[in-house]
DNA sequence: TTGCTCCTCACGTCACGTGAGGTGGC
DNA sequence: TTGCTCCTCACGTCACGTGAGGTGGC
């Protein structure tokens, strides 16, 4: 077995093969920030994935299948929900209303952006439908 | 009521609109041959469709959607279906046994053809599934 | 006549595919 | 050392989108 293996780090190729598409895809979503840059990586050197990133990679595309949305309006999405995951981690951490309810209208925020984009989304799919 | 719709001839606006997509597909699917050229149309005249013309669009569109398939691949699919469409009318027009043989081998081959590329593309579904 | 839809180039775009040429870890 | 997979350009491709500039039918 090798030293990777043995670490959870898995190669690009291994994390294609898993999620069922190619390297040039998964580097494409890193470029177009997507997928994170993967951080202190040096110029040339590999590139190396845990297994939550296979699992958030199978999740993107899930949403990408579903949706039919684009690689763009999919990384709003995408980020959005980062960022109210975040948010959420801070509300855990402050118990205090006061601190609370700044944390909570920026998470709903969020949330408003998602639904509008989801809303939009699906009325042109209804559309599709009825065509 | 204009004088096209009463010939039933609709415009490629029309078209796109009772489909679901844009006029540029509509004319881009002509030019790869996926559509037929309208014969006799001379340079820069209006295309006409009849509501077949719209119901066999809207299959082709089905078929693209259901299958995942490359327009190239759609294209051999199609025509293979419509060499089966003609070879079946042949068939009817012959009750004599010795002139269906081949008719009825010709049928088949394109079945293989389509089946072929069907399964190739059930495998690729398949592993996507898997992944 | 005014609008609208249509026409044909032809270049742009999105989401990757596909080599070329080279380096790095079992 | 030999293979395999990895790396970065960078150009190609597929399936259209998007003007530009012009013509044609209610």
């Amino acid at each position: 077995m090798s030293s990777a293996a043995v670490r959870d780090e898995l190669r690009i190729g291994d994390v294609a093969r898993a999620v069922g598409t190619t390297t040039r895809t998964i580097r494409y979503y890193e470029e177009i920030g997507l997928l994170p840059h993967g951080e202190g990586r040096e110029r040339g050197a590999h590139r190396f994935y845990t297994r939550s990133d296979v699992e958030r990679l199978r999740e993107v595309m899930r949403l990408k299948d579903a949706l039919g949305v684009s690689l763009e309006e999919l990384k709003t999405l995408v980020e959005a929900e980062d960022a109210r995951a975040a948010l959420r981690a801070e509300w855990q951490a402050h118990p205090d209303a006061d601190r609370r309810r700044p944390i909570l209208e920026e998470a709903l925020a969020h949330l408003d952006a998602q639904l509008a984009l989801l809303r939009t989304r699906r009325k042109a799919l209804e559309l599709r439908e009825l065509g």
